[in-house]
RNA sequence: GCUCGGGUAGCUCAGUCGGUAGAGCAGGGGACUGAAAAUCCCCGUGUCGGCAGUUCAAUUCUGUCCCCGAGCA
């Protein structure tokens, strides 16, 4: 009977210095760091995103940074088939996978698996979407109510992307949400993990993601912005819908103040924390560790990876 | 100094033909199975600028004072 292969998994809400932690696990064993946030993917934002820097690659090998252009979406489907290829590599590599970001659901995706629904062809998708714009998401959600009653009474009349997302997957599969969650067949993937949690008040948090921000700025995010939109001036692309792309975004075009803008990103930056916290809370098995105790975070690895042999 | 607007929730503002008031944003709590840094749900007492008058009753009408903006001097 073989063990399940162990990984690490590194969460918090953004700004708590999970990057820093993995490093310093990284400084005790052979390991490599895998991204599992929605955002840090985009090639245009490495500074906006708080993409790991170069002194930080350096420390250990990085997977899943900054790959993807700013036209391109990502999803939790296709995150979760990346991360296995590159877990899978990390261990041919005798390395520990260490799995560090902060959006709750691809995490979830991985390890608890996802259901096998096949990709919307793009013309349903658009049909779908006309639709939601033009009739609202409660014309959608009456007859999901019809078709899918279970999982009508899950989601809200007025939530435009999940009552969108149910009518496509109807129209395209033939089979309701309800049905690819529970008849499909999808296990939990075949992985030990260990969950370590950066735990923070949101209170103590905030100046910290403000003073970030303020970094962020003298590093130069507004000619990030700027170069990032001479590539891609679609503003509703994929990439440009994280936090502090819009804001500054707005400046670039006149639309707000460079103070203006700065204080948006605060805010939405501070109201994302708040609903990752409100999200890990509830995540199971977590250990959890307050933003800067890398050593005992890093004793925690060592000694759970050596009683697993 | 005069005229006209305004002064209502942390912010921007709506409203009350006189019966002590409500939206958006912010804030708090929560949900979350291919857009998730997304999307959505629940939570609203605040000397309605101060003082006085009329009235059974004033945030609403009247007077006066203070503050802000615009115009005229």
């Amino acid at each position: 009977m073989h063990s399940r292969p162990p990984i690490v998994c590194l969460l918090g809400p953004t700004g708590t210095g999970k990057t820093a932690a993995a490093i310093a696990i990284a400084g005790r064993l052979p390991a490599s760091v895998i991204n599992f946030d929605s955002r840090q993917v985009y090639r245009d934002f490495p500074i906006i995103t708080a993409q790991p820097d170069a002194d930080e690659r350096a420390a250990c090998p990085h997977h899943l940074y900054g790959f993807l252009p700013t036209e391109e979406k990502m999803t939790a489907a296709k995150f979760v088939e990346l991360a296995v290829d590159r877990i899978e590599e990390v261990r041919g590599e005798g390395r520990l996978p260490i799995l560090v970001g902060g959006t709750g659901l691809y995490l979830r995706s991985l390890l608890s698996g996802i259901a096998p629904i096949p990709e919307i062809p793009g013309d349903v998708r658009r049909k779908v979407l006309e639709r939601v714009a033009k009739e609202g998401p409660q014309a959608l959600h009456a007859e999901l109510s019809r078709t899918d009653p279970d999982y009508a009474a899950k989601i809200h009349p007025n939530d435009t992307q999940r009552n969108a997302r149910a009518a496509e997957v109807w129209l395209a599969t033939g089979r309701t949400m309800t049905w690819w969650h529970t008849e499909s067949e999808h296990a939990p993937a075949p992985y030990a993990a260990l969950k370590v949690g950066m735990r923070i008040a949101l209170s103590e948090l905030e100046p910290h993601l403000a003073g970030r921000i303020d970094v962020m700025l003298e590093r130069g995010a507004l000619d990030e912005a700027r170069a990032a939109f001479a590539r891609c001036p679609d503003p509703d692309a994929p990439g440009w819908t994280g936090i502090g792309c819009a804001e500054l975004l707005g400046f670039l075009r006149g639309e707000l103040t460079l103070a203006e803008a700065r204080e948006k990103w605060v805010r939405n930056t501070r109201a994302y924390a708040k609903r990752q916290i409100t999200w890990f809370n509830k995540e199971e098995d977590i250990h959890w560790f307050a933003p800067g105790e890398n050593g005992p975070i890093a004793d925690l690895a060592e000694g759970w990876l050596r009683e697993r042999g």
